[in-house]
DNA sequence: ATGATATTTAGAAAAAATTCTAAATAGATC
DNA sequence: GATCTATTTAGAATTTTTTCTAAATATCAT
């Protein structure tokens, strides 16, 4: 399921720092790269785990590929963690 | 950092199913087993996984060790995801 | 103290994730 | 077309995570 996947691609804190990034706006793939110390294959590896996640699309201009957020999975996920916090009856009704 | 081994925790599909059994009130290892077709010892692993990200907590009652949800944690998660959904100019306009 | 039950720890094996180098693709420019 | 630049893909090496078995610990009950 995608929920899983959008769990796994939050996990790795080299992917949570490419979506902070990305909150400035879009960014191409050597953009990203040059804030890592890193191979640009390593980062194309990230952006596919969090473009297969939903939480980045591309799109191609010119020579370069533009990566940019997409926060509608977050809804779910922002979801699930609520209902963890609030669907506890037995303490509750203490 | 407590925030990466946070996200770590949630990653795995088994531990997010022992929260979600958390829900409805604490639970021995024994009993929280029992939902799954895995070893005690494994069980222990993720156990000790979620209770060093602080979402779960233990106390020891007779010969029993029952865990519960600590949901204060799951605040700062959901901090997170709320400012990478807010937090772009270019979309917000502001 | 002995034996039974509940759980954890240690260590190894298996599986999955991360990273690299080298080669491949695709579009842009000469 | 040839070639430069941006990025991805393939495959292998490394590291991390997950799982198991066996042994250890701790508490309870006899």
């Amino acid at each position: 399921m995608a929920f899983a996947e959008t769990f796994k691609a939050l996990s790795d804190p080299v992917r949570r720092q490419i979506l902070d990034l990305l909150k400035q706006g879009p960014l191409s793939a050597g953009d990203i790269g040059s804030h890592f110390d890193m191979t640009g294959a390593t980062i194309s590896y990230h952006l596919k785990i969090l473009k297969q996640a939903d939480l980045i699309f591309e799109s191609r201009e010119k020579n370069f590929i533009y990566y940019q957020l997409n926060t509608s999975v977050l809804e779910e996920i922002m979801l699930w963690i609520s209902e963890l916090k609030g669907g506890n009856p037995d303490v509750e009704s203490k």
